[in-house]
RNA sequence: GCCGCUAUGGUGUAAGUGGUUAACACGCCGCCCUCUCAAGGCGGAGAGUACGGGUUCGAGUCCCGUUAGCGGUACCA
């Protein structure tokens, strides 16, 4: 029997969760669970400065919204470091690494980019020896014990070539002449990511290492650092990044909230939804089928069929009806008209508390009525905060009549007559139904002769402000006789208003 | 600079070991349905697979080169 699968997901609290990082996320975890695995989650908060508590709040909420809760964890990187240190001393001990007594270079206003390339024009080609590389440990240790600043290296070989097998982008070789000795430790004793990654998923028992394509390069540094610790190399799977528009990398500084996760949650997106078109991003069943539940995706995923190429996250930041992929938008619309009703009556109750308008009858004798009407509206909406935005009349008096729809449809001057006597009409039905106020409306519309299309356009507009919407006699019923006769009259003042 | 990764319509993806007019989804356009808008159904435009060579009877699939984008190269993570 194979050892159990332990992967992990290890983001650094220097943003939010982001939907790179939820991707990430996700696919760590359908690994975890599609092969009885364990999902570790592990806050990598090594670097004071830049994190913060609310941070790491920020990751938690959308992992917990998204559903992918962590079997372990979370775990705190910072906690650790006394063993971080404990195995670079140990490996320059057994003459892996040693200490560097070179001053450390103090900052310039280069960028870090500029630095680099700086340094390896100075340089040329091929890496410098270290001059404290071949220092005797005992000598070393003292200096080290009488006080001297020194950071640790290791010592990477100078010859071969680094190997290892990417479940994703397949072999990978990189020369050692092309690391240089990475720097363990920094003299003032903070270790550095490469080392922290390495003994803590040593210590976690990581069996796969998946993360973004950012890290392919350095794994090789760390292989090396696993040899050198005498641990077990996991098997790694690097994934393809994800960009913004015009292929730049996602940024919550630049590109704000649209690529955060709670983002999604605070704008009515259902978490399956958003999973599901992650899922989609970087990875494909290899069927025609997109809509993708979470047992069938943790059933269909693998490494292998995660593909090379980055991929865009395709939303245009200024458009606030298309404010984000609209792939996404059309997904989460597939969910919401494919969720069972009592469930999305339970989003949409909640929504409607916020805005003020919730009223405690639809959970009770109206319960009926409202998942009827939630129904009825729920195949034009996209995100659950349109049942308070676009469908605020369906459930509230106090709504707004759109200025278009008046121009449209409330301009023809006969209407100021002809809808109080059309209220007139509705009002001596017996039992409203769809049936009966339809034949109501058009015997009217034939008695005065008027067009049935005027009639139906005009109330449409009268009874929700709105243009557009379900069928009218769908609004009658949903509205009820009471609320239909009421809002026909008083539209009469809106009628050439508008123009 | 050096090292590496990638490259199929606007976006996401498909096209076992090379083999018919490069497929699907989103988006867009049109038609049907119809009282509007959606949903749904039907259809259309949109890539000849970054570019250039080569191997082959045959290349999106293999090889070489070029270009572009991205990543790494740090006493950042």
């Amino acid at each position: 029997m194979a050892d159990t699968v332990r992967v992990r997901f290890a983001p650094s609290p220097t943003g939010y969760l982001h939907v790179g990082g939820a991707r990430t996320a996700l696919f760590n975890w359908l690994y975890a669970r599609s092969h009885d695995g364990v999902f570790v989650l592990r806050i990598e908060d090594t670097d004071i400065q830049r994190s913060s508590e609310a941070m790491v709040q920020g990751i938690l909420d959308g992992m917990l919204w998204l559903g992918l809760d962590p079997d372990e964890g979370p775990f705190f990187q910072s906690s650790f470091v006394a063993q971080h240190r404990e195995a670079a001393r140990r490996l320059v001990k057994e003459g892996k690494a040693y200490y560097d007594f070179t001053p450390k270079e103090g900052g310039d206003d280069r960028t870090v980019g500029e630095r680099i390339a700086d340094r390896a024009r100075a340089q040329g080609v091929g890496k410098e020896r270290n001059p404290y590389r071949d220092l005797l440990v005992a000598e070393a240790l003292a200096r080290v014990e009488a006080g001297e600043p020194a950071a640790i290296r290791l010592k990477v070989p100078e010859d071969g070539f680094s190997a290892f097998e990417d479940l994703v982008y397949g072999r990978q070789e990189r020369a050692y002449s092309d690391i240089e000795d990475l720097v363990l430790i920094r003299s003032d004793g903070h270790p550095l990511y490469n080392l922290s990654v390495v003994v803590d998923d040593i210590e976690m028992r990581i069996t796969h290492v998946i993360r973004g394509q950012d890290h392919l390069t350095n794994t090789h540094k760390q292989v090396l650092l696993y040899e050198a610790l005498g641990a077990p190399v996991p098997r790694f799977a690097h994934l393809p990044l994800i960009f913004a528009p015009g292929r730049e990398k996602l940024s919550k500084r630049k590109h704000g909230e649209v690529v955060s996760v709670t983002t999604y949650r605070d704008r009515g997106f259902l978490p399956d939804a958003l999973v599901n078109f992650l899922a989609l991003l970087g990875w494909s069943p290899g069927t025609d089928q997109e809509i993708l539940s979470r047992d069938e995706l943790i059933r269909l995923f693998s490494l292998e069929a995660v593909n090379k190429s980055s991929a865009v996250f395709n939303f245009h930041e200024s458009d606030p009806h298309d404010w984000t992929d609209p792939k996404a938008l059309w997904m989460n619309a597939e969910y919401l008209r494919a969720m069972p009703i009592g469930e999305l009556a339970k989003l949409v109750a909640e929504e409607l508390k916020r805005a003020g308008i919730w009223r405690e009858e639809y959970a009770g004798d109206k319960r009926e009525w409202f998942e009827s009407t939630i129904d009825l509206l729920r195949a034009r909406y996209r995100t659950v905060p349109d049942f308070v935005e676009l469908g605020r009349p369906y459930f509230s008096d106090d709504f707004e009549y759109e200025p278009p729809a008046l121009k449209k449809n409330l301009k023809d001057e006969r209407l100021g007559e002809l809808l109080p006597a059309l209220a007139d009409r509705l009002a001596r039905i017996g039992e409203f139904t769809h049936e009966s106020t339809e034949a109501a409306l058009r015997e009217f519309s034939e008695a005065r002769q008027v067009k049935a299309g005027l009639l139906i356009n005009a109330a449409r507009t009268a009874l929700t402000g709105q243009s557009v919407g379900p069928g009218m006699f769908d609004i009658m019923v949903a509205l009820g006789k009471e609320k239909t006769v009421s809002r026909l009259r008083n539209a009469v003042e809106k009628v050439g208003a508008a123009v």
